[in-house]
DNA sequence: TCTGGGGTCCTAGGACCC
DNA sequence: TCTGGGGTCCTAGGACCC
């Protein structure tokens, strides 16, 4: 018998956490919209019988949710992410393991749990009564059915929030019932290409080899597949691992034409990602620039650019990342377009206090040097052709590439035998 | 063990997720 | 005029080394 999962997803999240405090919502429709109040982000269920779109622009519904009485909040990230904490230690006491997985979801491991449905319906209701959420409740042998789970909990009225896929025949009635773009990981290009193969529905993925799929699509469309036939192949990751890149970025109210401009907005996100950086103990080595104009506007011509800037020391200094997000922007700046978005991105952070003396600090002929010791190290430790064999199989391939490029910031060799 | 350019680094971008 | 913001993983392809 396989391990079952629980995937726990709130309803509505930011809908849910209005309402929570402002209990004159509860009943009503009620949407969220995004951060400069640009779409909506989140629809009560009321907010969605009445046809109201995700992603749908404010600007072009105002007057039709003033006439259908629809109530509108400003997002509110401080509030939901206080709440989000709340609903994952009410989740802890009953799981032995768990991981959050984002701002409302979290998966959870019932290994030894005896009547799961049983007390996926105590957790439901342990969390509506301490926090206030209402969440429903998703139960399979891996993460990609218990996905699945989850949205039949949400779309079975009778299913009370708690669906079971935990046997194959309730599975295969499951994966009947809805489309590919329904699959976690699978969204609108990957469904046109799975079709054009003659893939066209849950079922059939399920269905074809894995190793074609793998040929086809790559490895992940592969542990897709594999996951629906309730082969595990994401674990429950407790732990999260450490932020690898943070991004500043904004659509503008009005487009952006001069340099000028837009040397003052990129600066803006410059520090503004600085200081997301320092608040979190990080420092970046490589910083990106990105500009784009708006691809709504079919009319207009289109461009769409990003750069990337290396420093060869990394830094968490406001100022140097500045200069090199300018410089960066110089260098794919073409005059002439309407832009709509602009935005930096930091890359490859590593811990602050890892920077002091690290490789970072070194030329890059002692980087090679470092590179060429691990490589002996690894060759050493588990045998010539290791790395060969490691490179070419797909799916260790990126981890070795991880260990090489975290010997870029490490001295310790003992951190590379490890991976 | 087999094969026969092999291998790494880097950039850019696609695709997906919430 | 007005269509979010913040992430991850994977792959293709060029430069370069041996």
């Amino acid at each position: 018998m396989p391990k079952p999962i629980a995937l726990i997803d709130c309803n509505n999240f930011y809908a849910s956490c209005e309402r929570v405090f402002q209990p004159r919502l509860i009943g009503k429709p009620v949407v969220v919209l995004s951060n400069n109040d640009g779409c909506v982000i989140a629809r009560s269920n009321e907010a969605k019988a009445l046809g109201i779109e995700m992603g749908a622009p404010w600007h072009l519904n105002k007057e039709n949710f003033e006439r259908l009485g629809v109530i509108v909040r400003s997002s509110n990230y401080a509030l939901y992410g206080d709440m989000s904490a709340r609903v994952m230690r009410t989740l802890r006491n009953f799981a032995p393991s768990l991981e959050v997985y984002s701002i409302d979801e979290a998966f959870l491991c019932l290994d030894g749990i005896g009547d799961l449905e049983n007390h996926a319906r105590e957790l439901r209701r342990t969390v509506a009564q301490w926090t206030g959420i209402p969440v429903s409740v998703g139960i399979g042998p891996t993460k990609t059915l218990a996905k699945i789970a989850n949205r039949l909990a949400k779309a079975d009225v009778r299913s009370g929030g708690v669906f079971c896929l935990m046997e194959e025949n309730q599975q295969t009635a499951a994966l009947n019932k809805i489309g590919l773009t329904d699959i976690w990981g699978i969204a609108r290009r990957l469904t046109l290409r799975l079709q054009e193969t003659g893939i066209t529905s849950p079922l059939d993925l399920r269905e074809v080899d894995p190793k074609l799929i793998r040929q086809a699509f790559g490895v992940t469309v592969e542990r897709i597949a594999l996951e629906l036939r309730g082969v595990s192949c994401l674990e429950i990751e407790e732990i999260s691992p450490p932020r690898k890149s943070l991004v500043a970025s904004r659509s503008f109210g009005r487009p952006v034409e001069t340099l000028n401009d837009m040397r003052e907005a990129v600066a803006t996100y410059a520090n503004r990602a600085a200081e997301k950086m320092r608040r979190q103990n990080l420092a970046t080595a490589n910083i990106v620039v990105f500009i784009e104009t708006n691809a709504f506007r079919k009319q207009d011509r289109q461009y769409r650019a990003s750069q990337t800037v290396n420093l060869s020391v990394a830094s968490a200094d406001s100022g140097k990342i500045t200069t090199a997000a300018l410089k960066g922007l110089s260098a794919i700046w073409r005059a002439g377009f309407l832009y709509k978005k602009a935005g930096v991105m930091l890359l490859d952070l590593v811990p602050a206090d890892q920077v002091q003396g690290s490789l970072f600090q070194q030329t890059d002929t002692h980087i090679s040097k470092a590179r060429m010791q691990a490589m002996d190290a690894i060759n050493r430790r588990f045998g010539r052709g290791t790395i060969r064999l490691a490179t070419t199989g797909m799916h260790s391939s990126w981890q070795l590439r991880r260990a090489f490029m975290s010997a870029r910031y490490t001295t310790d060799w003992n951190d590379l035998l490890r991976v």
